[in-house]
RNA sequence: GUCCCCAUCGUCUAGCCGGCCUAGGACACCACCCUUUCAAGGUGGCGACACGGGUUCGAAUCCCGUUGGGGACGCCA
């Protein structure tokens, strides 16, 4: 048997985390056997779903890198198929048309939780012969369930889980308009494209019975099921959309690298030992269904950041400095044409104060652009009364021969050690001088990636400051 | 309400087919070291088997219950 996973999403939404993280699985699964990895739009509500939130989910996929080896199918394309199996349904016995109303329904429903029992259909056109003569709407077509018995989910995560059939009502597989409901044309579909695991949320884990029976009345086996505890927010509260960046590409526009997130999502229920950090390569190595956790997980960003960092830094440079690009760009800031430094370089000297690429840009952008301004509480304290240093920086900088950090080091320490004071005291001015504020790259680097022209008429300016503001 | 699932540090988790656990790792936090700012790095610290019953020579590990979370109960998916 090949194996076979399928990511299932219903297009109405974001591509959100606890979905990626689900597709994550069934990818790994998929990569880890050697099978294949199918991927399918749900979108037989015609009311919810819409193109844009199909963009969403294969701009995610991509983004991800979890490429799938067949689809998308969209289930709106299949509606003839699934017409052929509720006719033979139908014919066989296995469903039948009802004819209750809504308006009946909804007061059965009420009726029994009032009565503190669960509410189901209570069967009444299950044996009917013939239409009745007062019937009004468009019959929905109900699968017939087993009365008798228990039908057990043989679940690889949850183990053998029982539901008596008592509990399972004879759900409605077409609505009156003739069009599939999602309970059935999943079946079909996996039935279809030969998917033999299902991987999804536990929140499926009470449609399985019901979808597994449907099966059996088509005469065909169930796939083995995996229902993996969902994804809570920091909170231990449900996700939604309100819970901050909760789509796939808002970690994107924060800042996030798809390894990070891929890595912080596999380790979200699943474990490998005591291992941390994962390649992909070594994640298809190592997942299976067996080490799945049995609990929900809630989000832990700051295990997101510690990851982020730990790729910025590990991964080769100029991939970093690829996406570092971007996010420089949303800052108005065009690293090819501003003329500054070599993006690699900035990335290796800014991965370690990095937990983002967006901090990286914020603070990168003086190597790009001359601040608008000094931040002031830091000007205050390092720029007021440093004229004389930052006068005798510019000197001895300028007159620097060649410009690398090396001998920018030496210019520096030779400039403290002549008035007499230790490193920090020079250098602050000039990081407020040349970066506005008073963080940045070791000082020798930041004055090497940044140019001596640049550099030397940041003092300037930082001096020109100085003076106005030593007066008033 | 009914049914189903779950329960180890604040969080992610190892362990779970019982003794190697005075419960390990990671993130976060705190302290110290390093230090040219911020970081990064190093060292150390804080910190959990929800509760109650069993079973057993022995339970985080098995069983039952309680409590607490979560999910499902739609002509949504």
């Amino acid at each position: 048997m090949t194996v076979t996973t399928r990511f299932a999403p219903s297009p109405t939404g974001l591509l959100h985390i606890g979905g990626a993280r689900t597709a994550l699985f069934c990818w790994l699964y998929a990569r880890r056997h050697g099978g294949r990895f199918v991927l399918r739009i749900e979108d037989t509500d015609l009311e919810r779903s819409t193109p844009e939130a199909i963009n969403a989910i294969l701009e995610g996929m991509s983004w991800l890198g979890l490429d799938y080896d067949e689809g998308p199918f969209y289930q709106t394309h299949r509606f003839e198929r699934y017409a052929e199996v509720l006719e033979r349904m139908l014919a066989e016995g296995s469903a039948y048309r009802c004819y209750c109303s809504k308006e009946r329904l909804d007061a059965l429903r009420t009726e029994q939780q009032t009565r503190k029992v669960k509410p189901r259909y209570d069967g009444r056109c299950r044996d009917l012969q013939a239409p009745p003569a007062d019937a009004t709407e468009a019959p929905v077509i109900r699968f017939k369930q087993p009365r008798e018995g228990h039908t057990v989910v043989d679940d690889r995560v949850k183990g053998k889980v029982a539901f008596d059939n008592a509990e399972l009502d004879d759900l409605i597989i077409a609505r009156g308009d003739g069009s599939p409901t999602y309970n059935f044309v999943v079946v079909v579909d996996d039935m279809d494209m030969q998917v033999s695991h299902v991987i999804r949320g536990d929140d499926h884990l009470n449609n399985a019975a019901r979808q597994a029976n449907i099966l059996k009345a088509l005469g065909v086996e169930p796939p083995i099921y995996a229902h993996v505890p969902m994804i809570l927010d920091e909170a231990g509260k449900k996700l939604s959309k309100r819970t901050g960046a909760a789509g796939v590409m808002d970690y994107r526009d924060a800042g996030y690298l798809p390894e990070a997130v891929i890595n912080y999502l596999v380790r979200l229920g699943w474990a490998h030992g005591d291992q941390e950090v994962f390649s992909l390569d070594e994640m298809v190595e190592y997942f299976d269904i067996a080490d799945i956790n049995h609990s929900a997980s809630s989000l832990n960003p700051s295990k997101l950041d510690w990851l982020n960092q730990h790729y910025l830094k590990m991964l080769p440079r100029g991939y970093v400095a690829r996406h570092l690009a971007r996010h420089l760009a949303d800052l108005g800031i065009d690293p090819a044409r501003a003329g500054g430094p070599d993006l690699e370089t900035v990335v290796e000297a800014q991965a370690e104060r990095s937990k983002t690429l967006v901090e990286m840009a914020q603070s990168s952008a003086f190597f790009y652009q001359t601040p608008s301004a000094y931040e002031e509480k830091a000007a205050r304290k390092h720029l007021l009364g440093s004229e004389t240093i930052l006068e005798a920086l510019q000197q001895s900088l300028h007159a620097l021969e060649s410009w690398d950090a090396e001998a920018i080091h030496e210019a520096v320490m030779g400039v403290a050690e002549a008035q007499a004071l230790k490193l920090g005291k020079v250098a602050q001015p000039i990081r407020v001088a040349v970066a506005g504020g008073p963080v940045s790259p070791p000082i020798d680097i930041t004055l090497e990636l940044l140019g001596k022209d640049a550099a030397l008429s940041r003092l300037e300016s930082a001096r020109q400051w100085a003076i106005k503001h030593a007066e008033a």
